[in-house]
DNA sequence: CTTACGGCCTGGGTGC
DNA sequence: TGCACCCAGGCCGTAA
């Protein structure tokens, strides 16, 4: 479920409550096999203060400090990560709870935080200082990339732009969702392969995407199935999709009918006749071409 | 290097 | 009503 716009919106629902609270209790479900090492969890976050929530791509991160022991600085951070299905929700200790929650953080308010994880795709781990350049992707973030750095990360790798907008060490944070509302807005083949680009493509592409985060941020997120903010409500960036799921519709732009292929191995909507399909190249040329003039 | 595919899990929808 | 099958906002490992 959640892409970036969703982590955003969690991410700043948490920091309304999070920040300055104490965590008290850990509780961990039966079900802890999408945790990293339970028994760290158990251990290191009981005592420790919430100072910070940050997002990183699809991961969500909650910096702790712990206070308690006269040694100022020992730094760790909660990492989680939500999978298809998984909801961070904060609500009154006594609340009912959900089928399927897996994680609760008692705080010192009288509050915990609950983690509730359908098909437990997401994750959960104690990141220590420094270790965080090792664990989280590389990608670079593109809400913040320069038109620039946009195109060098399009241009990097030999692969459908699809493909490249959803990998995380390409870009962090963009999901099936996002990548074909982007597209299709920025009247982009899903198969066009990303290098064959032409500058004026790039910087709609850029602009697509940005534009698309943004308002589906500002409408609190995609609720397709599952997905909920901290607060336990939906988002609202569904009604405004314009291809996702919209297989055999008419395109908002021209009144095709918007297709559904498989892409990078998922899903992808897009309409055939506003985003134009790559021209099929000659293999066969080609290759005989080149070996041809390895020849000489 | 790239793509395709299966697997991880559970549940909802569809068609017989 | 039951049941088989396909599908799902993610991601990893393997094979080709």
């Amino acid at each position: 479920m959640p892409e970036l716009p969703e982590v955003e919106t969690v991410v700043r629902g948490l920091r309304l409550v999070l920040p300055g609270r104490r965590i008290v209790r850990v509780r961990l479900g039966a079900k802890r096999d999408f945790i990293d090492d339970p028994p760290s969890i158990e251990r290191e976050l009981p005592g420790t203060r919430v100072k910070a929530v940050t997002r990183h791509g699809k991961f969500l991160l909650v910096d702790l400090d712990r206070d308690g022991s006269g040694k100022n600085g020992e730094k760790i951070a909660l990492l989680m990560h939500l999978g298809m299905t998984g909801q961070i929700t904060v609500v009154p200790a006594e609340a009912p709870v959900a089928p399927h929650t897996h994680v609760f953080l008692e705080l010192d308010d009288g509050r915990e935080l609950r983690y509730t994880d359908i098909r437990r795709f997401g994750q959960m781990r104690i990141l220590a200082d420094g270790q965080r350049e090792s664990v989280l992707p590389p990608g670079i973030d593109p809400l913040q990339a320069s038109e620039e750095e946009f195109k060098r990360a399009i241009t990097s790798r030999r692969a459908r732009i699809k493909a490249l907008l959803m990998d995380q060490n390409v870009f962090r944070g963009m999901g099936n969702i996002y990548t074909d509302e982007s597209l299709w807005r920025a009247k982009i083949h899903p198969k066009r392969l990303g290098a064959n680009l032409s500058d004026g493509e790039v910087r709609r592409l850029h602009r697509a995407v940005r534009g698309i985060l943004e308002e589906a941020i500002r409408l609190r997120g995609s609720s397709v199935s599952d997905y909920v903010d901290s607060d336990g409500e939906r988002g609202e960036f569904q009604l405004r999709h314009r291809v996702y799921q919209r297989e055999g519709a008419k395109c908002f732009r021209c009144g095709s009918v918007i297709r559904r292929e498989i892409v990078a191995g998922r899903s992808t909507f897009f309409c055939p006749h506003c985003q134009a399909a790559p021209r099929v190249r000659r293999k066969k040329a080609i290759r005989t071409t080149k070996r041809a003039r390895r020849r000489v």
